[in-house]
DNA sequence: ACTTAAATACAACAATGTTGCGTTTAAATT
DNA sequence: AATTTAAACGCAACATTGTTGTATTTAAGT
């Protein structure tokens, strides 16, 4: 799989910064904070990092989510998303302990029956608690 | 219903700035944001107020709920929650237009079948879209 | 009325995120 | 390969949300 291809086919150029964000999210499909990628990559201008993420969200590449303690998160999207939408509402999950955010790929978002007069056009599901490793410990 | 003997059954003192803020949120089973509040008592130091609110919430007076742009929310308890945990699990919905917060109360939020390993201790379900008086307009 | 732990007000700070703008560069064109 | 240019970057400045420390004030029990 090309990434620069990846970025390219959603109309971007394929820079430095773009490229290596993007290997670290396409690897593992967890969800990262904007601190976890600037830790990552320490010589990245930190407005930079935002204007990816962001360029990355609106090009459907990835998807959104805010974390128990109120910071976005973006995880990469597996089948890429139609621009006008994202596509792949999954669940996810937010460990208590250390704070990493799972996508739960193959659990989608029930959908709910909302009181008349609200019109739903999607939702957030959040599960907190602990993930695999530090359950273990 | 006395506002202050609510209060003080918590074990908090019935201060005019706990009163006033309790008055708003248990008239109207909205989440409210710290902005929110600042707004309608201009007066009030904001530091107290963030104080006021974690103060109810660790008290189990309110819940608190991260909004669809990460801003932290809190919302009337209407059965007063036990101290150790939160007890009414609800779904709340988000207007994307207005941006206001409703808690669903007689909508429970569902269990997840989480995978093996991960330890679920509680979820937040959010739902967004519009709200009555902003899909009418 | 007195006492005192709790709450408040104010200042300082931290984390997250946005905007504006001059400079650099990816990639299309010649 | 050189040229062109819209897109992206780097840096400074700013906004919003939230926390911490501390001196002063106050709710409520005695
Ligand atoms: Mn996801
Ligand atoms: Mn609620
Ligand atoms: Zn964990
Ligand atoms: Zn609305």
């Amino acid at each position: 799989m090309d990434l620069s291809q990846h970025i390219r086919e959603r109309g971007l150029k394929a820079t430095p910064s773009r490229i290596s964000v993007m290997k670290v999210l396409e690897s593992d499909h967890r969800a990262y904070a904007h601190a976890d990628l600037e830790t990552i990559f320490s010589t990245m201008d930190r407005v930079t990092l935002y204007r990816v993420l962001n360029d990355f969200e609106e090009t459907g590449l990835v998807h959104k989510v805010i974390d128990m303690d109120g910071v976005t998160r973006f995880a990469y999207c597996k089948h890429s998303c139609p621009d006008t939408h994202h596509a792949d509402e999954h669940v996810h999950f937010n460990c208590q302990v250390c704070r990493k955010m799972f996508c739960l790929e193959n659990m989608p978002a029930p959908s709910f029956n909302i009181p008349k007069g609200f019109k739903a056009m999607g939702q957030n599901v959040l599960v907190f608690g602990l993930c695999k490793s530090c359950s273990a410990a």
